[in-house]
DNA sequence: TACATAACTTAGTACCGGTGAA
DNA sequence: TTCACCGGTACTAAGTTATGTA
């Protein structure tokens, strides 16, 4: 830790944390009930650089059901004629036929990884016989299914209790650990069940075999001094390590890829908590030196090098644009998508004039998950001229920066400032926006939805800078539609009540005596009250319609830090469970502990 | 410096179950 | 009581970054 984070430690743990030592090793006493749910990590010392924990015991991962074989009822058919399928090449069809409705196995990839993979799980006379995909008939298979998953939506109150009980129960017992002195729950304790891959946007491995994880692929870690879980009877494990500066509990490769996957904890966790306190904390101290890095990188676009040119000119796109680092992805491995380092000549376009601005640069590119991202930006004319200059004699399939990759740009950003990296100018823009957007968009004045309907718009700002889309609501046209009518019904109802009440006025008018005059009074009231809730409505409707493309959430979880809305929630007396629902309360416990409504970022 | 690998964060989507209106 | 809707969550893919090795 540094110097400057040591500092913004201690101020936010104040005067609280009284000299608590470490938890030791061979206290392994259980926690108790209270204690665990108090248990306030933020006021703990933290451990030593690299030391995750010092005693971690768990119970293992839960692995998939085994495949249960068809009823002889349930037939495939090959070339119209019917065919018994070996159990392996059957569970694996199955795959298939679940998926038939899906628009992923009408792809040309996805049938074709599908039907190769799936010859290597049959028989050699099942291999003889299924030639042709096209001559595979699954609907079959894929009515039962679908008659299956109708029946378990029938299935009666008691039943669906039995299944609620019997996952509470698992997750009792495989979805804590205990880490330290304390039990802490496990984000993914469950083995991913085989299946057919599905990649995002345009992936050249969609439709092959995930195949079924078995013991002998995973590899457990916990203390060696911890009762370490036993593999399932007949089975063993592939191995057991004993490695503290891992926060993992389990982990196996999976085939696809080839990549190695994790169990971890919650993000409510002591070791996923500090690591995302820190993360806001070292872009705290961006913010203290953003203004150099920027007065450098404008001077580097003047520089003779060319590296540093384009060094520079990435940087700026990063920090205005809030884009991603960059990979190299090896060819033919995942989906075409890129970030700022591995954009190609393809993906922009200059236009010296636009719409009438000067010096307009067009992007197109698909980035992380094939999402678009599509804008057009005016820039300086000095990040204009070096474009063009990065761009002379290339193919559109080029390097646009052909001198840089993200291993030399976090080089050079550690330079600038220690555990400065690429990703952590969105998260400082993503924040300083946020707080930027509140105070100018909360209106002091407002009711509680109003001012609701203001943090979504802050928020919202942040998510569109980041381009955190999401897929039209496939029901969002009808929604829309019902909420209007609820609208007008209100207003109806409005109408009608202020009508109520002019009579009423009138009637007291006459009258002139006690009844009459409440009559009114109630009639206000009733007015008042609906008034309320039709403006509300129209909140709501305004809020739901501009998020019709944008996803609030991954800002929210991932970019935000949450004592800005914690404190803005302080500052306007706004309940935080309007802001966080109960997961994200768990995950910013320590936020909601510690910020005070002065908080600044 | 190139490359591979491990570890960890960030991401969108499918699905489930509770809730409130009809 | 039924059903649509919506928020929450589970799931797991797809990124970034650090680090070791040649």
């Amino acid at each position: 830790m540094t110097a400057q984070e040591e500092e913004e430690d201690s101020k936010a743990k104040k005067a609280k944390s009284k000299d608590k030592k470490v938890p030791e090793a061979d206290k392994r006493k259980k926690p108790k009930k209270e204690e665990e749910q108090k248990w306030k990590w933020w006021e703990e010392e933290r451990y030593p650089e690299g030391i995750k924990w010092k005693f971690l015991e768990h119970k293992g991962p839960v692995f998939a059901p085994p495949y249960e074989p068809l009823p002889e009822n349930v037939k495939f058919y090959y070339d119209g004629k019917v065919m018994k399928l070996s159990t392996k090449a059957e569970e694996v069809a199955t795959f298939f036929a679940k998926m038939l409705d899906h628009e992923y196995t009408t792809k040309e990839i996805f049938r074709k990884n599908f039907f190769k993979d799936w010859r290597k799980e049959m028989t050699s006379e099942e291999k003889s016989t299924i030639t042709n995909l096209s001559k595979c008939d699954f609907t079959h298979m894929s009515q039962y299914f679908k008659a299956q998953s109708e029946a378990r939506k029938q299935m009666s109150k008691e039943e669906k209790q039995k299944i609620k009980e019997e996952n509470e129960r698992l997750l009792k017992e495989y979805g804590y650990c205990v880490m330290d002195n304390h039990k802490e729950r496990i984000a993914n304790f469950k083995i991913e069940p085989p299946g057919l891959f599905r990649g995002r946007g345009n992936h050249p491995k969609m439709g092959m075999l995930k195949r079924r994880i078995m013991p002998e692929d995973i590899i457990i870690n916990c203390s060696k001094d911890s009762k370490i879980p036993p593999p399932p009877p007949g089975h063993k494990w592939k191995e057991v390590r004993h490695d503290n500066k891992v926060t993992w509990l389990v982990s196996w490769t999976e085939n696809i890829q080839g990549s190695i996957k994790y169990i971890m904890l919650n993000p409510s966790s002591r070791i996923k908590g500090e690591k995302d306190w820190q993360k806001y904390e070292t872009a705290r101290r961006l913010k203290k030196c953003v203004d150099k890095i920027r007065n450098q990188y404008r001077e580097d676009w003047k520089s003779k090098e060319m590296k540093v040119r384009q060094r520079a000119v990435a940087l700026y796109f990063i920090d205005k644009l809030a884009l991603r680092a960059g990979n190299e992805k090896e060819e033919g491995e995942t989906a075409d998508t890129v970030g700022c380092c591995s954009l190609r000549v393809e993906h922009i376009k200059l236009h010296p004039e636009l719409d009438g601005q000067e010096y307009v640069v067009e992007f197109d590119f698909l980035g992380k998950d094939s999402i678009r991202y599509y804008n057009k930006v005016p820039v300086e004319k000095r990040v204009f001229k070096n474009l063009q200059l990065f761009m002379e004699n290339k193919q559109p399939e080029d390097d646009l920066f052909d001198r840089l990759n993200t291993s030399i740009l976090n080089k050079h950003l550690q330079d600038l400032m220690e555990g400065l990296t690429a990703k952590v100018f969105r998260t400082y823009n993503a924040s300083i926006t946020l707080q930027q957007q509140l105070k100018e968009l909360t209106n002091p004045d407002d009711n509680i939805p109003a001012k609701i309907l203001s943090y979504n718009r802050a928020n919202r700002a942040v998510a569109i800078l980041c381009n955190h889309q999401r897929a039209p609501p496939k029901t969002f046209e009808k929604s829309m539609m019902n909420l209007q009518s609820k609208i007008d019904a209100k207003k109806e109802q409005l109408a009608d009540a202020r009508r109520e009440l002019k009579s009423a006025k009138a009637d007291a008018k006459v009258r002139r005596d006690e009844k009459s005059k409440k009559t009114v009074e109630s009639k206000k009231k009733a007015v008042q009250r609906i008034e309320e809730q039709l403006m509300k409505l129209e909140v709501q409707a305004t809020d739901r319609e501009e998020n019709k493309q944008i996803a609030l959430g991954t800002s929210k979880l991932n970019y935000l830090d949450p004592r800005i809305s914690v404190a803005w929630c302080k500052k306007w007396g706004i309940p935080i469970e309007k802001i966080y629902n109960k997961t994200q309360r768990e995950k910013f416990a320590w936020a909601i502990d510690m910020a005070e409504e002065d908080y600044e970022f």
